[in-house]
DNA sequence: GTGAAAGCGCTAACAC
DNA sequence: GTGTTAGCGCTTTCAC
């Protein structure tokens, strides 16, 4: 695009290209008076190297892609913000696209990339259940990485939170606050993500000898509308008097719902959800959180691909855990 | 990156490379039953076009870079939901960039884009002063269009909301709710977005025959922290009933500041912002905002990109403006 | 309707 | 220390 190349530059300096090329990237073979004129001249005409010339060259690109369910979602937003900055350090760029949890969709930008487009690709799972053959072929011709929502049957590497954990301390804490029925938001079923966190709730009911009859599970629905008549039926139905929710998306019609059927947050009910959320403490009551550390794992995730570029990484299975953070608040103050 | 280039594909079906690519592009030299043929043949053996390759020799890249001052943030990662989204629809990819409000960050990253990496540019402006000079020789080379933070001085397509208009009945909204003393929450005060939102502030408490000192103008700090302090300090010092806040970032502490100066909003102190927060609604109190169409404008502004690439728009300097929503809510209600 | 060949801009192997 | 040349994979003349 009105650009000046290689060739003109060397024309202007009366050398070759490849001497420019190789003045332009350091190499040791050229006299330093000459890497400084040709540097010079450059800047002077604003040579931008032509990247699709030296990625069909070189095979590298310099890019990496992002594939995450939602770009419009506090934890994602995080985690990418958390990988651009990565990237940038490393003059790498970075391509975006958002699956809105299909796994069709998932798919055709996975193939798509296999072209060469990128380096690498750093992917959370969209919640459709998986065709895991086809990320066995993906992982085999491009370098993935799996980060928030992984699932167990697929190899690779992963960075994840601390899922199970989680969700089992925050039962645990809603007990400790009083709460003698606690219901569970589900979401993400299909995934090893959601299982961990449903496991969780599992497991605290079962140390804590609460009944576990299944009944006080609820599945999420297809979207926010039904998702908001679906806990509001739940909650009037069932009368928990707590609540684990699995995601953030789950956690904010609980608010309306308890509001609609005149249920005190905390007193009838206590609330408690994995959230992003930035001014959970502004909630009104402040919303208890486990808040997950988005944007290291965007760093971490985008600094195990570039490791692996660098054929500095060994471990091709590796699941990476972070710690999440419960952060108690209003919503699940025990009553005195 | 172990994939099948066209000659292989050519050779599996006896044909040359140029036939192969011809039926590819379903140009109209070859026969249907070629076409047919080789689409099958391709999607057979996954066969996925290398784009360095074709970009390099039709110097298109089917690819455009948003850059925007954050990516974690409530206004732009809904903006990039909608560019995605009118992407897909076209087969284009979307690079991502962040600026974090530096404009020699931007500055460096549109340089690199000069390369022709790129077909097209979507930017939001870093809200430090804008090398005017250098967007000239930008948008010279490369299709840009602006979106929400413009700059006047800057020539080129522009997606925007009503800022002074919105800024302007969010403060006659406060007058009219017994508001006597209003603040006004500055940032972007480089960029033409600050100004109409500060113009329209400033205009409507003219129009009110309200004094104005510019004492109740408040200029944001360096970070959030900063902010915190002046906005306190701010409040404790000119006890304005009612403040407008130009961006959501200054709202957010206006909550925390209240509540360690013991005001009440609305009662003390009303409040009302410019803010995309999805649950506005569930903080305590409520939030009036004043909600731009974020996902519109990503929208409109991709669209617009497209357009341009298509020479079907004809307008380089046309601004188009989308209106914002003013939602009345808890933190502005009047007191009896 | 199909094939052969040139060339997009860059870089690495091979001269000298 | 620098120049010459070939080729990355694709598309597009130009032949036939």
């Amino acid at each position: 695009m009105g650009e000046i190349n290689i060739k003109q530059l060397a024309c202007e300096l009366n050398l070759s290209a490849a001497t420019v090329s190789r003045a332009l990237r350091d190499s040791h073979e050229i006299s330093s008076e000459t890497k400084a004129r040709v540097l010079e001249m450059a800047k002077k005409l604003n040579y931008e190297p032509n990247p699709f010339a030296s990625n069909l060259r070189g095979q590298k690109s310099k890019t990496i892609a992002v594939i995450v369910p939602e770009i419009a979602n506090n934890f994602f937003s995080l985690a990418i913000n958390g990988i651009e900055e990565v990237a940038r350090e490393r003059d790498y760029h970075v391509l975006i696209y958002q699956t809105h949890e299909s796994s069709a969709i998932e798919t055709s930008f996975l193939n798509r990339l296999l072209s060469g487009r990128v380096d690498g690709v750093l992917i959370s799972l969209a919640c459709e259940n998986v065709d895991k053959e086809h990320f066995k072929k993906i992982s085999n011709q491009l370098p993935v990485v799996f980060f928030d929502r992984v699932h167990d049957d697929i190899d690779g590497v992963k960075i994840t939170t601390d899922d199970y954990e989680s969700a089992y301390n925050a039962v645990q804490h809603l007990i400790e606050n009083g709460c003698k029925k606690i219901g569970y938001l589900s979401a993400l079923n299909a995934l090893s993500t959601g299982k961990k966190r449903l496991q969780g709730y599992l497991d605290a009911l079962k140390d804590n000898d609460f009944p576990d009859d299944g009944n006080l599970i609820m599945k999420s629905g297809a979207n926010n509308d039904e998702n908001y008549t679906l806990i509001k039926n739940f909650i009037a139905e069932h009368k928990p008097d707590g609540i684990l929710s699995s995601i953030e998306e789950l956690a904010m019609p609980c608010y309306y719902a308890c509001k609609e059927l005149n249920l005190n947050i905390p007193v009838d009910l206590k609330l408690i959800s994995f959230s992003n959320l930035a001014h959970a403490q502004l909630l009104n009551p402040s919303l208890t959180t486990i808040n997950q550390p988005a944007f290291e794992i965007g760093v971490e995730a985008a600094g195990i691909l570039f490791k692996i570029f660098n054929k500095r990484w060994y471990e091709p299975n590796q699941t990476i855990i972070l710690k999440s953070n419960l952060i108690k608040r209003e919503s699940t103050r025990a009553i005195a």
